[in-house]
DNA sequence: TTGTTTCCCATCTGATCCCATGTTATCCCA
DNA sequence: TGGGATAACATGGGATCAGATGGGAAACAA
């Protein structure tokens, strides 16, 4: 499970080091790296393990060949994800095209989100993080966070 | 279950001895430690175990992929929350940035709460404590005590 | 050749592990 | 029932190691 939010630097090659965390997430998969796209919703990167991808194709292969939504999808996201290999040091080279997607300039903000990840300048995130927990805030009545038949075990 | 109330250290490398009690309630599990975040709600700490996160996922997940609210709830929980594992006498090492968000100084507060528990700084939760009870005696006629759907076991 | 990408090695910092010690609760026996 | 022994828990400091990062060499493409 993608956990946390961590700052990591990104070097001049666009290389950027996938926090220890997150590569213990997908180490054992077949792709020894993670897949990143750009958000169609916002200058940051979605990305996750090749389990993700295989997930959101099994969504997606339920929808009609030629249904518009599913086209759309597939082209966002199949098409423009970009498989990323670890380095020996867990590094992967991030792509001119995402560093632009996401305003990258020397830091990258990556948050774990449970099943996938998103990356961020660390400037926007802030702001966006803000605004999100003001939200979860004022609408935490909305939502059934505490469990009613589950235990703590 | 998490139970009681127990006042622990917090030493200069931020680290705090869990209570016993509370170790052998995520014993067992893959995750040997428990997960901490900051409150959207106050300057607290919520925690539990990897139970109770994916309790968190399986609620979350039934929630559209685009859905405001659960993006927000993604980026205020997941986002934030930060696995903390035991080392060999059953402490974990708080980030600095939970420390902060609580306002701890060398105590910490730790509240049983079934199914969680939250970590507070010991002034804070006295005071707490103390409006909690107020609010709940000026409101015990509204408190409907009996479970709907069964109790926490 | 020239520029770009990939691979490898060196270094630094901070987290984690390990050992020692104090303290409190529990157990056992007189 | 009281006192002492013992074990479990909490705490402090130092050493070791993993993770993050920077630079350069080698392989590759233009």
């Amino acid at each position: 499970m993608f956990l946390s939010t961590t700052i990591n630097g990104v070097d001049a090659k666009g290389r950027v080091s996938v926090p220890a965390d997150f590569r213990s997430v997908v180490r054992g998969g077949v792709f020894d790296g993670i897949i990143v796209w750009p958000s169609f919703d916002g200058p940051y990167l979605e990305g996750g393990g090749q389990a993700l991808l295989d997930s959101y194709q099994r969504l997606i292969e339920d929808m009609d060949p030629y249904d518009e939504a599913r086209i759309a999808f597939e082209r966002a996201i199949f098409g423009a994800a970009r498989p990323l290999a670890f380095d020996a040091n867990g590094r992967v080279t991030l792509p001119k095209e995402l560093i632009d997607h996401a305003g990258l300039d020397g830091k990258a903000t990556f948050v774990g989100l449970g099943s996938r990840f998103e990356l961020w300048s660390p400037e926007a995130y802030a702001e966006h993080q803000a605004s999100a927990r003001t939200f979860a805030r004022e609408n935490k009545r909305s939502l059934r966070l505490t469990p009613r038949t589950g235990g703590a075990s």
